[in-house]
RNA sequence: GGCGCUGUACCCAAGUGGCUUAAGGGGAAGGUCUGCAAAACCUUUAUUCGUCGGUUCGAAUCCGACCGGCGCCUCCA
């Protein structure tokens, strides 16, 4: 299996550190208002190559931190006039409901920051010691020049950066790249105590003590954003390295990101539409589907024409899935057992997936088998349940666990309950009535005035189904 | 200025030296099935991969130049 590793620039065989365990850790959010569309692009790429190391036989230990304490959740909690602490849990809560909805399965660890300022302390007291920290005035810096391998994640070189910076100058620091490890409580905010002081952590360092904590000094895979490579993820290792003396992750990953017209989408820019937002207008599944047909990456453009072309790709699949559930209702053993090479897809995806999670051509995998099986089901009046069974369970392992872009649980499902599935039924029965007494304009009416509602009837070889928009 | 990503059909997008005279999804056109629809199936929709050169028996894929889009270098997935 090959990754592309940010800090070699290339694609690498993956051998994780104990064989059949991956420890797996991925940027979290900043929790002072609702993730947009596209946060959700990593956190459901990243949820993909989780369910696929899963798929594979991988024990995957996955850990996504929540920070919750931080410079934009104060600004908030002043204009809202509420603690900080009462802002981050509303929206620490509301991050895990759409992350629920995007069919983002629940990760091993989900750590909050503020659960880990002592390790967070005893980190920065380490660095202190070695003369890597230093204290000015109750704030800690991260003295760069001290860890010569600075840079080596971004490519960036520490004399051109210093060259080039538009840093904002901190008379404090003795380095304009020099970053904060401990901030000095100001009047009103959040604090904790330290041997510097009352103070709060800055941003980078709860990342290495939380993934040292939980998965170990070294792990296997670090993602998040490509915006976190410099300086975040570059901060991280600078610190932790520095702490530990060895690696502090052999895969780095970053994701594209998602851009509207060309241009990021980004709180600061302010173009963005809030997962939620889109959510109440395109399935978890067709938006999963939408960003599994780019390369995790690369950058993507965000529209609703391509939203809406992937529902209806996502559709695509949900109408086989219905067929085949209503064929294995149908129940008969008697019929053709058809030619069909299963194993041949399942190494198909295997194989693509395998070359460094490439999801697209995982996708073109799964939409061949569709319009595979739809061919064998439209070329035989009758065919063996088997083949049914083995079907599903195909679009189950791969298109399902893996891509999460279909619910096979859902399908079918009525949230309206039962009553109505049985009033659309009776409908359905007197339909097919009329039909048989060639009263086709009652008959069509009914369709038409059903579809109106939502409701989609469609005559076929197994009857009258109906489903819903 | 430094570093990185990117330019493939009407739209999205894979492929990065021969397996591809270029996957897959959407759209469009024609056909089959059907009382009609829908769904599904069949056929068509890039001799061509930003432009111009070069390397090679062979390139969308490698090299060079040029043109265009984007990002990071400052909080940001």
């Amino acid at each position: 299996m090959l990754i592309y590793n940010t800090l070699s620039r290339k694609k690498e065989e993956f051998h994780p550190i104990n064989p059949g365990l991956v420890t797996m850790y991925v940027c979290g959010p900043t929790v002072y208002d609702f993730f947009h569309i596209g946060n959700a692009r990593s956190f459901i790429m990243a949820d993909i190559i989780r369910r696929y190391l899963e798929f594979k036989g991988f024990n995957v230990k996955f850990t996504m931190n929540i920070t919750d304490v931080d410079d934009n959740i104060i600004k908030k909690s002043i204009q809202e006039k509420k603690p900080a602490s009462e802002v981050a849990a509303y929206y620490a809560q509301a991050f895990f409901e759409d992350l629920k909805k995007l069919k983002v399965s629940a990760a091993t660890f989900n750590p909050k920051a503020t659960n880990h300022i002592e390790t967070m302390i005893n980190l920065i007291s380490d660095l202190e010691k070695k003369g890597i920290a230093y204290n000015v005035n109750g704030n800690v810096f991260f003295d760069v020049s001290k860890f010569n391998e600075y840079g080596k994640l971004s490519g960036k070189n520490i004399n051109e950066l210093e060259a080039g910076a538009r840093i904002e100058i901190n008379d404090e620091k003795k380095n304009p790249l020099d970053f904060a490890l401990w901030k000095k409580t100001k009047e009103g905010e959040p604090s904790w105590d330290s041997p510097w002081g009352k103070g709060r952590p800055g941003w980078h360092i709860e990342c290495s003590a939380m993934s040292t904590t939980l998965l170990g000094k070294t792990i296997d895979i670090h993602a998040g954003g490509n915006d976190l490579i410099f300086p975040h993820h570059e901060n991280e290792i600078a610190q932790s390295e520095s702490a530990f003396e060895q690696k502090f992750v052999n895969y780095w990953m970053h994701f594209g990101f998602l851009n509207i017209q060309n241009e990021k989408m980004s709180k600061s820019l302010g173009n963005f539409f809030t997962a939620r937002e889109i959510l109440t207008k395109y399935s978890a599944e067709a938006i999963r589907l939408f960003f599994s047909q780019t390369y995790y990456g690369g950058p993507l453009n965000f529209s609703d024409e391509l939203l809406d072309s992937a529902q209806k790709g996502a559709e695509k699949i949900i109408n086989l899935a219905e067929k085949i559930e209503h064929s294995l209702k149908a129940a008969t053993d008697n019929g053709v057992n058809p030619d069909f090479d299963f194993q041949k897809y399942y190494d198909d995806f295997a194989k693509v997936m395998d070359d460094d999670f490439n999801t697209p051509q995982g996708v073109a995998v799964i939409f061949d088998f569709v319009k595979a099986v739809n061919k064998i089901i439209s070329d035989n009046e009758k065919i063996k349940i088997q083949f049914f069974v083995d079907a599903k369970k195909f679009l189950k392992d791969v298109a399902d666990n893996v891509l999460g872009i279909i619910s096979l649980e859902q399908l079918g499902k009525s949230s309206e309950g039962i009553l109505e599935d049985d009033l659309i039924k009776l409908l359905i029965g007197v339909r097919e009535t009329l039909k048989k007494e060639k009263n086709f304009s009652l008959a069509d009416q009914i369709r038409n005035d059903l579809n109106k509602l939502g409701i989609i009837l469609e005559d076929s070889k197994f009857g009258t189904t109906f489903k819903k928009r």
